[in-house]
DNA sequence: TTAATGATGGGCT
DNA sequence: GCCCATCATTAAA
């Protein structure tokens, strides 16, 4: 098991969504150890108008601008966190927002994370729906990737198919082909 | 200070 | 499949 550095992240956008796919994000807390698997992800690119750094620098998005290897949660419909791991060297902004998971190890303490979920299957399905599971909220803003407590590592998993398509619940920049998700997993969020 | 808006989820039918 | 709760961020005034 490798966790991935700061060099992993400081690329293109588009090419660090796609090799994300099969790598599991680590949580520590408690003393409890959440591992889950990335099965689906959409980058956001600079000059991309669904990007929310688009349309230059505010507080919100500041942490795009800085180094990459970064975490960037962003609060939406009023109910949802979503998580997005910062990309790009610095001062170019970028990220990709992971929108779905699969339970890999911890799946009890996801479950207690996701109270009157019944089926395992709507645990992590989702983009809000995940960060509940793996108790994300804003006090992980500008978090850095390779803490003690949470990261990505590589865990070699690399027999999957990769499937492009557009991106989802966005009204500008429909058309780009920045979601890519792991073919045939029973966890993507939408087909 | 205020109002519009949105990278959604969940429950009910 | 349809409906709606819910609030941080943003831009406008």
């Amino acid at each position: 098991m490798k966790i991935l550095d700061k060099n992993f992240y400081s690329r293109d956008t588009s090419k660090v969504a796609q090799e994300l796919l099969g790598k599991n994000i680590v949580h520590k807390i408690n003393g409890h150890e959440l591992v889950v698997k990335i099965v689906e992800t959409e980058g956001y690119l600079q000059n991309d108008p669904a990007c929310h750094a688009s349309r230059g620098l505010t507080p919100r998005n500041k942490v795009m601008f800085g180094p990459p290897g970064r975490v960037y949660v962003y609060f939406s419909y009023g109910n949802h966190w979503l998580l997005n791991f910062v990309t790009e060297k610095e001062n170019v902004p970028g990220a990709v927002l992971i929108r779905a998971v699969e339970p890999v190890k911890g799946i009890e303490i996801i479950r207690n994370n996701r109270p009157g979920i019944k089926k395992d299957i709507d645990l992590t399905n989702g983009p809000g729906k995940l960060t509940q599971a793996l108790a994300i909220t804003k006090d992980f803003y500008g978090l850095s990737l390779t803490g003690n407590n949470f990261y990505v590592e590589n865990n070699g998993i690399k027999t999957f198919e990769i499937f492009t398509t557009t991106r989802i619940g966005i009204s500008e920049g429909c058309e780009l082909p920045y979601r890519y998700y792991i073919k045939g997993n029973k966890f993507i969020s939408r087909k």
